[in-house]
RNA sequence: GGGCGAGUUGCAGAGCGGUCAAAUGCACCUGACUGUAAAUCAGGCGACUUCGGUCUUCGGUGGUUCAAAUCCAUCCUCGCCCA
């Protein structure tokens, strides 16, 4: 892997983010020889980017770190569009407000990773609306849309998914592939943007990219997509009991966040460890090789590395911290979760379910009775007998009263 | 515009007048075993509950019936075929 002259391939290879690239050898001599600029799109359906995500911003991180500009684009007029790949439904359509407020809290994602500016390898941030909400029918019909035959957009596979599972597929969403195929012309033509990176899912559209580029304007433009990454068993990263990995701290504390890298399954630490932190290659490979419970080692770095990455070394210290006191010593770290209860109201008292569910560690009584006669419900550590227990201010201990649900899930309830 | 078919609890997908809060699989949660891992096994998985029940759900709305996810009408959405 090391026959790369450019350090961009060496790196992405050499760290797993290769999968698939329209012309390798091409793409090496051109990055060895100057920057060259890069560019992935983002969605703009939600308000945070989650761990999904964070493979292709990492991507963008090594691109400007092996001296190459990196464009982050903003699919904010992609998104009214909404890409068909790999969904069997149409997205949900949102309005024009909606996917402004989303662009500019999902921007704040990438500045931990990047490096803005205006010089020659400082990253970019760009919104499509830029260009495609100006675009008049007629015209781009006539000038982009003749370079596409329906019989090769037929043939894509988010297409032809569609068609054999007889799902609909609208017209709206049919030009979503012309729309990033053009993104890409139109960047190399703003910005002299001649790589496109992206995931696994997003081939197609990055080929007919490539493709437009080289029938409008005569350029050759380079593909690189990286692995759909999923965890060893198998399934799609970013779910944790809480829902998604989001990478706003506002949606995922970092303590949440440190913790679902903790969880890493023994087979992804390496892989892992490689894709999402900037610890060089031969300390990974000493990490890895570890077995047994010493690989506890390897993901406590690996969560502090990538928590780190993200909200920063003094937030990732807390978790790391919080996490060795609640699991290592069975205390209570001050990171953790936490609710207010007024005096007058825990004096009276509560009923242990009600507590549960107001402390988010059951979605309802129900829930919460379930996990306590299913054994999995704690009190201060002491496993909750039954649901007819009534929590009062004499369950304080240092005026903390520590909530658990099974082994991971923790809240602390306070009075205030 | 015409003909046919479909819309069920997170997803997939049974049910086709009462025994249906609704099979099964996946996902998810908890327990046991462990290493805050995986695998395996066990339990759970609409809400409320004085644990006997009560209530809300099967695209929407109105009917028929003692009784409807199941039958009828109508509307909406989607698919297939024809125009």
């Amino acid at each position: 892997m090391t026959q790369f002259r450019s350090e961009l391939l060496q790196t992405l290879t050499a760290r797993g983010y290769l999968h698939q690239c329209t012309d390798l050898a091409a793409l090496d001599a051109k990055a060895a020889a100057g920057p060259i600029t890069g560019y992935i799109g983002f969605d703009a359906t939600a308000d945070s980017l989650h761990v999904g995500s964070l493979v292709q911003i990492m991507m963008l991180r090594w691109l400007q770190r092996t001296g190459h500009k990196p464009v982050a684009l903003m699919g904010g007029g992609t998104t009214k569009v909404g890409d068909p790949s790999g969904r069997d439904e149409t997205r949900r359509l949102l309005d024009d407000a909606a996917i402004a407020a989303n662009i500019a809290s999902i921007q704040r994602s990438f500045m931990p990773f990047l490096t803005f500016g205006d010089g020659v390898t400082d990253a970019r941030l760009v919104n499509n609306a830029d260009w495609l909400d100006g675009l008049r029918y007629i015209e781009f019909l006539r000038d982009v849309g003749r370079h596409f035959t329906i019989n090769r957009m037929l043939a894509m596979d988010s297409v032809k998914m569609r068609l054999e599972r007889e799902q609909p597929l609208t017209f709206l969403e049919f030009n979503y592939m012309i729309l990033q195929g053009y993104d890409f012309v139109e960047l190399h033509k703003r910005h002299n943007c001649t790589l496109q990176l992206g995931g696994s899912d997003q081939w197609g559209n990055i080929v007919q990219g490539v493709e437009l580029g080289r029938r409008m304007s005569e350029t050759e433009l380079f593909g690189f997509t990286c692995p759909l990454i999923t965890t060893a068993s198998g399934a799609k990263m970013g779910k944790t009991a809480e829902g998604a990995v989001w990478l706003k701290a506002e949606r995922l504390s970092p303590y949440n966040y440190y913790q679902y890298w903790r969880n890493t399954e023994d087979a992804d630490v390496g892989r892992f460890l490689k894709l999402f932190t900037d610890m060089p290659l031969d300390e990974i490979a000493r990490l890895e090789k570890l077995e047994g419970s010493e690989i506890n080692e390897a993901k406590k770095i690996l969560a502090l590395e990538t928590t780190t990455l993200l909200h920063g070394r003094d937030a990732a210290n807390e978790a790391a911290e919080t996490a060795k006191r609640t699991f290592e010593q069975g205390g209570v770290g001050g990171d953790l979760p936490t609710i207010l209860i007024p005096p007058a109201e825990l004096a009276a008292g509560i009923n242990v379910c009600a507590l549960l569910t107001r402390a988010k560690l059951a979605d309802s009584n129900g829930e919460a009775r379930r996990l306590i006669s299913g054994g999995g419900a704690k009190l201060n550590d002491q496993k909750i007998e039954n649901d007819k227990v009534v929590v009062t201010d004499q369950a304080l201990v240092d005026g903390i009263i520590k909530l658990s649900a099974g082994k991971k899930r923790h809240a602390l309830v306070k009075v205030g």
